[in-house]
DNA sequence: CGTGTACTGTGGTCAGACCACACCCGTCGC
DNA sequence: GCGACGGGTGTGGTCTGACCACAGTACACG
């Protein structure tokens, strides 16, 4: 019989995928207890859990100890983290180049401020079938008057510029590139920091950086995607190539033919 | 001290992403077995198990028992698994909108045949930094062979519609691409195999698709980006418009209010 | 009626045991 | 000398049982 040779704990997790696809399981829904569920699906309670920490990794489920309400594992659905770890892990493991994280933000998020700028068209929408009308931008705008704060480090300054972008995406309502774009920042985080280190000159950059979110978010509100998406251009492949000496599109530096 | 107070498995992760971005783990490396790990650690070996399942399902690892060289824990970094699991799992517990899923995958794809035909230029390429001049999509139009046979069933279609697809982004050279529409390719199956089984005729709608992957393949032979991209456009929106009966852009229908 | 305490069930962790497997190497037979 | 065969050894895969910390709950007590 089919599913006899599959390790115990795929099991588990396709017997919760299958839950989850025929609506037995939604999200806000509790799991049952891993005890339970061991002696349900005839395995071990550590399969049971070696499934659930899967699935809690890729944001599906939190578990909590404990008793009451709030305890046992409960589907959450929260891509961000898991597509986070996944990217970071990649790129750890050199199984995603950095200069390709880098090209498909640049793709993605272009594609977002495009589509905000023709979704901000003051007057008429996309029409009657148009995603939400006039996106909500101000938050984007706060991180802006935040990232103009005279005193702060490289650090602060790149989580504010992680959190600016990553609101672009959020206000474009899309799950899917919302969570894709926070992965694929997260995944480049350490190299962004430590390429600002070795800028000649954090203060100028920064401001150049500063100017070139508000034009982004100015393109935006004055409704001209093509505008918008120039800018997000010049402004992803400006940082990338001021912090590795090379052009984005450029081969990386062959590898040392030790 | 911080760390104690981190889950136990999680100490286990943090330090393999460690080992990995310092490099002392490198692709084609064997893990410590799985005692040494919770020895050198002061963890169980149950926890170690736990982390090393979610390296496993991320597609870091590759487990084998048994002894010799091909045996143990070993680095592999093979995303497509990983985001497949992923965004199917998400798709499944609703944490990614079905359309935003399509959508996504329109950009990323558009996006993709725009560079394959900027870099089918016959001369001069992109200059000397050019990725990869003429990128070989030779099997891309195998594929288009092979689902020219009249037998094919709709999953048979639909299995080389997919390899079709992905053997695009393949062709871009751009692994992140490649994973992410992997990934979004297989979240969505589910949903093309059903709605292929409610089309009028199958056999028209086929016959359709094949005529648009053909034009794509030539749109991108003649070095025309845009219309490549308009072609992946339409051939995209129109097969989700023919099977959900409304177009991607549209709101979805109102839940149920029960 | 309020308060506090024991109880119960949860996930988190560990230790130990057994299994199937695949390689390695020594022995045995030719 | 050489090949085939067999046990030895170490691997991941799994299960069992146990203990812990925790949080809500029910009940007895004041």
């Amino acid at each position: 019989m089919p599913g006899t040779d599959r390790r115990a704990w795929e099991v588990v997790l396709e017997s919760i995928e299958a839950d989850l696809l025929s609506g037995r399981l939604a999200p806000g829904d509790h799991l049952p207890a891993e005890r339970a569920l061991a002696a349900d699906l005839g395995v071990g309670r550590s399969s049971v859990r070696e499934a659930l920490r899967v699935l809690e990794v890729l944001g599906l489920i939190r578990t909590a100890a404990g008793s009451g309400p709030s305890a046992g594992a409960i589907v959450v659905a929260l891509p961000g983290g898991g597509m986070s770890a996944l990217m970071r892990l990649q790129v750890a493991a050199q199984g995603f180049p950095v200069a390709d994280v880098v090209k498909t933000r640049l793709i993605l998020e272009a594609a977002v401020v495009a589509e905000l700028a023709r979704a901000s068209e003051p007057a008429g929408d996309t029409g009657p079938a148009g995603a939400s009308a006039h996106p909500d931008l101000t938050g984007s705008a706060q991180l802006l008057d935040a990232m103009e704060a005279p005193d702060l480090t490289e650090a602060e300054f790149l989580a504010l510029d992680t959190q600016f972008h990553l609101s672009l995406a959020t206000a474009s309502g899309n799950q899917v590139i919302t969570a894709t774009m926070a992965g694929l920042r997260s995944a480049i985080e350490g190299y962004a920091q430590a390429g600002a280190l070795g800028l000649a000159s954090w203060a100028e950059t920064s401001a150049r950086l500063r100017g070139e979110h508000r034009g982004i978010l100015a393109a935006i509100d004055s409704a001209d995607p093509e505008l918008a998406r120039a800018l997000v251009v010049s402004h992803i492949e400006g940082y990338y190539a001021e912090t590795h000496d090379r052009p984005l599109h450029a081969r990386p530096p062959a590898p040392e033919p030790t």
